[in-house]
DNA sequence: GGCATCCGTATACATAGGTAAAGAAATCAG
DNA sequence: CTGATTTCTTTACCTATGTATACGGATGCC
């Protein structure tokens, strides 16, 4: 079947009518993306929803000063893109750039979001999604606001065992929302264990 | 009509079919909190999904050491309750206190969400109310990472500008992520403004 | 009115983490 | 391999904010 990842994750999500799959899968279309690349940018409308086959892109959100802050890295498989965006209609705020070389299956979001109206199960899908979103948000929240970096940084590396090597430390110290600088100090201090 | 403002805010959500409000309606029930109630609590399951008419309400976590933070301020009309432990169905970590006195709609869950089966109405409210959640969520991230104390305070105070005079300091302090100390050095020094 | 409690503010000190700059190490291009 | 570039670490210094504590004003109870 093609684009088995993504019927297998939609499928995890809620169960997803045949009929249903035959509308949507037509919607995507594959795209390759080197490392480096930009998925969407900031400042314009997010049009597309993506799914995210193969590869690790970041997601962050540059300030006026240029800093940048890396709210969150997606590893294949999971849906990508500008979501909130999307939802609100208001620019993107967002960027999303290819850490490694990435393939995404992509489709304009308004015929897929129109699908809901003739599959309620894809709405569920949908739903489910952005729960889910939610309660990460939400934890995440928790744990910026109740942590502080050293115990982020232990988090980190439990819950992305495979990132750290292959990622610079300057995105992780931007995930946890510390410089390199403190970083570094960090993991001097706990290179003893 | 009874519960008008629930009726009228899942329908600014979408369109409710009259049929799909004659099976919802029946499912809450009015209940009053009396100041310094709680209406969720820690360590249980959530069960209950919560329509807050009248007062306001803060959502607040606890860490092992006893400290607090305010994590949200409901204000009537809106949803309330353990949100991502109704979700998850893991043990809810939020509890949430009655500020002021208030009045709130109660449903248990597990039958509100079994019509979403029948009524894709209701689970389309359901699907824009977890996407508002969401965008709430990435937004207060994005402030809370970026912005500096200071900040967070005058966008308070633009946001809540009722709440400010009505709540006590440690309140806000608390949902700014700063002691009360601090906040009152944030406020001697805009007292010039 | 008088007392107790709660809350906001102030002060002194401690600490996490930022900035800047430089050196060390790793990676990449030719 | 070699030089250039990028990345990581270190150091010195500075700032924002936390902790602990004390004080004073407000509020409420008797």
């Amino acid at each position: 079947m093609p684009m088995e990842a993504l019927h297998h994750f939609l499928h995890r999500l809620t169960p997803i009518a045949p009929a249903t799959w035959d509308k949507v899968h037509p919607l995507f279309t594959e795209a390759r993306f080197e490392k480096g690349a930009n998925y969407i940018r900031e400042g314009q409308l997010a049009r597309e929803i993506g799914f995210l086959e193969q590869g690790v892109m970041r997601a962050y959100y540059r300030n006026a000063a240029g800093q940048e802050y890396n709210k969150h890295f997606f590893t294949a498989p999971c849906f990508i893109g500008g979501y909130a965006s999307l939802i609100t209609g208001q620019p993107n705020v967002i960027q999303q750039e290819a850490l490694t070389d990435c393939t995404v299956l992509s489709a304009p979001y308004a015929p897929f979001r129109a699908l809901f109206d003739s599959c309620p199960d894809l709405e569920r899908a949908a739903r489910i999604l952005a729960e889910q979103f939610f309660v990460a948000k939400e934890q995440r929240e928790i744990e910026i606001v109740q942590l502080d970096a050293e115990e982020r940084y232990r988090l980190f590396r439990e819950r992305y065992p495979e990132l750290e090597a292959s990622i610079p430390q300057y995105h992780i110290a931007s995930y946890l929302g510390v410089t390199p600088t403190q970083l570094s100090r960090i993991r001097r201090k706990s290179a003893g264990r």
